[in-house]
DNA sequence: ATGGGTGCAAAATGTTTGCAAGTCC
DNA sequence: GGACTTGCAAACATTTTGCACCCAT
């Protein structure tokens, strides 16, 4: 689980769920994991393009959907949707409901001062951190109290 | 600095910039800052219209990036933009450039383990926490070289 | 063969922008 | 009065969707 998955693991994540494996999702799968730049659909879409010309950008936002729920590949950006904004306080962090998408202000002094570590970050060289942001990600008590469990929704309108 | 700005602090804050003081600010800001739930542009909008019912759409994304940047309001969602993904290996956190956007995976044993006290999240009641990631924000070593310093680019392209 | 997957094009969202008119200092 | 803001509408960018055809299973 630590490197990137073979095409092995790839058939199989897919086989299991009886979903097919097409060139093109191979190749759009290959395009996310063979990047360290954290593409984006446009970019993903391009280099899709040399190997199978005739993808359509429909078909790499389907089969991106399609990778992040079998867990193959994940949206970086885990708040995602429209902007949404709050006052300016203090710096604190969030938890994301990942089911209605609530988020609720967390102000805790015990996950304030961390930093990354020197050694850590291979390419972090010289990188100035700002601030720093958590967000916690899971279901919140109403949610839980709805759904019985693990009944996780699907991936959330943009 | 903890409490909402007071009405004598969104003042300041424009006058020292030259900014003009209007009703659609001041009530978009009160919008912003008189909610808890991290309400989107549309929610805005709509809260703005029943004080200002001439308001446009358009004033209050301006507006909105006005207030980020003076430093009143902060889009919660840090890494915005187009979607960005990642194949999923082991969970780990990223450092964004707040100049040129790029995303940086950083592996840090130390950050692994993190969780919100019980006592910290007030609502937090029940929210079970599936996994986090933390953002670090700030400049990479590329940008920092270019640019002297603190010169921050204005709110980055959706 | 057959049902899911793809390509294409249109539609739906969300956000930005040009410009004339209005407002704040 | 002059510069900054707003409202409006059009332009853009991104993402989603309907449908006919195609291809993995």
């Amino acid at each position: 689980m630590t490197l990137p998955k073979t095409g092995a693991a790839f058939a199989t994540a897919f086989r299991s769920r009886g979903l097919a494996i097409t060139h093109q999702r191979l190749a759009i799968y290959e395009a996310v994991a063979g990047s360290r730049a954290h593409p984006d659909v446009d970019a993903i879409y391009r280099t899709v393009r040399k190997s199978l010309p005739t993808v359509s950008r429909g078909t790499v936002y389907r089969t991106l959907e399609t990778l992040c729920n079998v867990g193959l590949v994940a949206d970086v950006s885990h708040v995602r949707g429209t902007a949404r904004f709050e006052a300016a306080l203090e710096p604190h962090h969030h938890m994301v409901c990942l089911t209605c998408r609530r988020i609720i202000d967390l102000h805790d002094p015990a996950l304030d001062g961390l930093a990354p570590s020197k050694a850590a970050g291979g390419e972090a060289g010289g990188f100035e951190v700002t601030r720093y942001q958590i967000q916690f990600q899971g279901h919140c008590g109403d949610c839980r109290r709805k759904r019985p469990a693990g009944t996780q929704g699907k991936r959330r309108k943009r």
